[in-house]
DNA sequence: TGATAAACGAGACGGTACGTCGTGTCTTTGT
DNA sequence: ACAAAGACACGACGTACCGTCTCGTTTATCA
């Protein structure tokens, strides 16, 4: 019997938001971030293209870079669903060295498809100068992704594949954030070869046995 | 046998550059970078703070970005002298793992130092979503720092301390990236236990011996 | 039946349009041309003056000129309010030449007014070297005027003053044109006298009788 | 054996001026002014065009306008000197309407020469808003030729085909200044007919007879 | 099933910054 | 010492977007 009294003075009532609308903005917001670059993707470049007045955008989001995570990750979702179920668990044949090289593989295949690199740039740039939004953006976005190395590297350490006093949190970024920073500042080259080799030097160590 | 090259059209006379106006604008980039942050700082600005014509500033740079780098590049430059000599090799005291938490103790400093931190953040941003940008600032800011841990592992390999057939270049990312991403995209807390304990992981792998 | 004209590419909608701005623009164009000179006057200047973005300037004028051609004509038809009813025809008293002389008089003491002056000074000025703002400056201030000399040399006309193969529209330019070009080019001094003989010399000829 | 001291201070020596730079200053400022119009010509340009420096016009002129003329004066000095002698003193054929028609004529003429009239319609619109400039603009150009009517009337006068209590200062204004502002505010066509009916009028007066 | 109030499209508005052009001064480098 | 060349501080240009603010016009609950 309660009444839904708004917390905020004038906040907009989304019961009467317009999906079209929203839909129609996600799809702008990536196709130009895609075709223009996200510097010159401007919020009336968006509203323009998707049939929208200005208003509409500011009502709902605070910002451009709001905007684009936002559309982002209602693309993450459409393709999850697209794709069946679970996003991409990391499989567990036993062999971890091999389930973390063919992990690491469909990633280098991930970084390399135009659709997701124009707007998952954006975004990380952003997120490196706007502490706010990098925070967003790791955690509806990156750390999901981490937790499945976590879990992973849990199973082996159950299996005793892995030393029972390693962090896995810190663990993966031994053949993560190598391949993170190669992309984000083109350090240097992304191969399989290269993926393959982080997860030996990380699994067996640098020092001789 | 004078070789006068490549007048492109209408380049400036750098014989006439004023020193003056140069530093004056690296001083206004750098201080409003660290005062109002990146976005904010805008070329107007930074003229008008260096008490220069705007002209002056598009006359021998193409970008707030490619001002902010080469400010950046020159503040470092001053440090490195006022430093005394070498920037900072890697020290050797035979113990690799030793050496190595030093050194990344240090990095650990720096990331957390303020002067340091803004334009460096603001450079790495940028460079993440103009590939030009962000090619100059690996070539001329980190990659002459990596390559002092190449040298410190080639001495290490000859020394027997690491594995002959470790590629030195991709090993070291194995404890700088994570510090890296941690950094750029706030994903974890950045400290001196987390850094002591990637040169373990690193050195001697995730598996058991 | 409806007659929807001319929409031409993004023209902006006058209905919508600030009729706050649009006064403030004109009070700042004819205050600045009269406080610091035409030249010295600025599209800038007139926004910052009048609290108005200088797009807004710009969505509805096509120069610095075209925005002080409106303001000046509409201080005319403030004035022409103000002052009652009909511009200033002129006078029919049956006496031909005292009739010019006495407008002509007031003509003088407009020209000598530093209200008027400074505005239509500097519309004369662009008008020369502009033909099509000169022509507008004619059409809508200058012509209209005329025409009241048409009318007055046509009733006299009738009346057997002037003689019946005479143009009006060329004979007016005997007194006016001298009194024009003498306040436009500094051709020599502008008083009672010289209007006055003006009168004399077209009416009755510089021939002996 | 008096040496030549200059009177102001820095005051550039006259004597050791580039004749050929002074020139080449001319033809481009005319060049410039019938090409791109008066308002689109630059101290810039016509240095550029003249390959001079700016400093060489700064020198020796005081503005723009200055330039244009001192190159339309040498302009009219040339002409003349090609023409032969005289510039034009009006004939004297006993005749004065006819006398006055033909001069007139020829003025038609010269209005529509386009070398004549770029440079001296941006002159006389700067003028219009530059006084010291107007002033001179009518002294150098202006008045010389308006004396040839004074003359001219004089010698009608005393022929007795004017009355003598005319000031012929102000009676040639009757047909003069009609064309003059028909030709700088574009008030009206000029055609032979036009200047024919100019004098037909001014001679003998509007009123019957 | 209307009434009514919110969200909506459209876009004008006051601003800020852009990158360019021209001004008039100053300095450098030949003559 | 004048000249060509052009860098400089400055100021205005005309444009692009920002975020706010009306305007009618849908549209989607509730009386």
């Amino acid at each position: 019997m309660a009444h839904q009294h708004s917390a905020s003075p004038s906040a907009p009532d989304a019961a009467r938001r317009s999906e079209r609308s929203r839909l129609a903005i996600y799809d702008a917001a990536l196709a130009l971030v895609a075709e223009v670059g996200y510097p010159k993707t401007t919020i009336e470049g968006i509203a323009a293209r998707a049939g929208v007045g200005k208003q509409t955008i500011y009502r709902w989001w605070s910002s451009k870079a709001d905007v684009l995570l936002e559309a982002f990750l209602d693309l993450g979702e459409q393709a999850a669903r697209a794709a069946g179920q679970e996003p991409h668990a990391i499989p567990d044949t036993g062999d971890l060295a091999a389930d973390l090289k063919q992990v690491l593989r469909a990633t280098v295949d991930e970084l390399h498809d135009p659709v997701f690199e124009a707007p998952s740039r954006a975004l990380a740039a952003e997120g490196v100068v706007n502490e706010e939004l990098g925070r967003r953006f790791v955690a509806q976005l990156l750390e999901p992704s981490l937790q499945l190395y976590v879990d992973r590297l849990r199973s082996a350490r159950d299996a005793g594949d892995v030393r029972a006093d390693i962090d896995p949190r810190i663990a993966l970024e031994l053949f993560v954030s190598p391949l993170a920073q190669r992309w984000l500042q083109y350090t240097g080259p992304i191969t399989y070869d290269y993926t393959d080799t982080l997860v030996d030097y990380a699994l067996y160590g640098l020092t001789p046995r």
